[in-house]
DNA sequence: TGGTGTGAATGCCTTCACAGCG
DNA sequence: CGCTGTGAAGGCATTCACACCA
């Protein structure tokens, strides 16, 4: 088990998940063929991608889709709840409270926070809104390692700071800012007007 | 002209623009040295990126930031405005019209759909929500090119089918499922867990 | 027979290193 | 001298093709 794993590998997992879920109510196996018309990637990719995490697979019968979706899921490390810290209780802050693929996924936002005094102490969707002076005690005390920044780009930096100087180790970030953290903290970000921009590329250059 | 351009090297572009933004308030051109220090990406991939798109640089110098910004705009094609539609008047979608950096990249959300009775004819944040029985008529009136979909999983397949059906040509999902286009429909998704599962695989695997 | 797991081959992207220009 | 643009080399990731297993 000491090969790379490719990062894409990884990012497909995720996919398969989905899938597998839906599957899972209807049939009993999978194979590699099948599941690629769903997830639209080669069946020799799939088989591929599962291989590097140990032997999942049935020769002439194909995936069994529970114990698979099992060993997805502590791959992945989702077989247990993260606890997550939301800093940002404005509108892309409170879609996220609302969304419900986050529970499905065993992410749950624990704890909220937000700069603005006018929003602190209120109730968004049954998360109480907290002051940014409790983000330290909070994280530290409920072990919080994941923390989600929906902020405005010029507060983008600090709210990172205080994530990591409570002690959280990942990061997502929806500003569209650059923001810096140390090396050992994993910063990953979602760019809405990023992805338009892939969209737009396509349409005016066209096809290739 | 006629080679191929990685999608990598397009999606960096986003990127850059955004640090040439701040960048072009304080200085007149920039290294591919000290950009890659902003970016996080390496010096020699800068230039290799830029240099796919003909001469941007001046040996010894660097770039030029307002023409390599415009040089940037003009080939991901957001030099001029964008129309886009947006079906799903949820959290997510309300979050979308609020949000501030799709103007500023040239994407305007000109009209809003919703499924639901009770939300059609309302105003939200200056958008009026229109019924799903005018999306046709009005993607075609305003000749839209891009769809955004912030609808329920359940329903995204509806909505893209809508879109497509009415002329949209590129798609940008967030809905938590797979849905399908037709061939020639370029669709993009953002998956709000996928983004968060990756954190927790990092954090259970350890760095490597 | 049907379908996995996997070396080997291919293709794509990134990094290196340096010629050449301002 | 500093910095770009770019062939060449190297490193990842995907696809192919087939031995092997239920």
């Amino acid at each position: 088990m000491n090969v790379k794993i490719p990062k894409t590998t990884v990012s497909r997992l995720s996919i398969y998940l989905r899938a597998l879920n839906r599957l899972e109510e209807e049939v009993e196996t999978v194979s590699s063929r099948t599941l690629s018309e769903i997830v639209g990637f080669t069946a020799a990719q799939i088989r591929k991608d599962l291989a590097y995490f140990g032997q999942f697979g049935v020769p002439g019968r194909g995936y069994y889709i529970t114990s698979l979706k099992e060993g997805i899921m502590r791959i992945l490390g989702i077989n247990k709840d993260w606890s997550v810290a939301l800093v940002g209780a404005g509108h892309l802050g409170r879609a996220l409270m609302a969304y419900k693929g986050f529970k499905q996924q065993h992410f749950i936002i624990s704890a909220v926070f937000d700069k603005d005094p006018e929003k602190v102490g209120k109730n968004y969707l049954n998360h109480k809104i907290l002051s940014m002076d409790e983000l330290p005690r909070l994280v530290r005390e409920r072990k919080i390692k994941i923390g989600v920044v929906t902020v405005p780009s010029e507060e983008a930096q600090n709210a990172v700071n205080a994530l990591v100087n409570s002690g959280v180790k990942a990061i997502l970030s929806f500003a569209p800012a650059t923001v810096n953290v140390p090396p050992q903290v994993k910063l990953n970000r979602v760019d809405l007007s990023i992805e338009l921009e892939g969209l737009s590329y396509f349409l005016t250059q066209g096809k290739k």
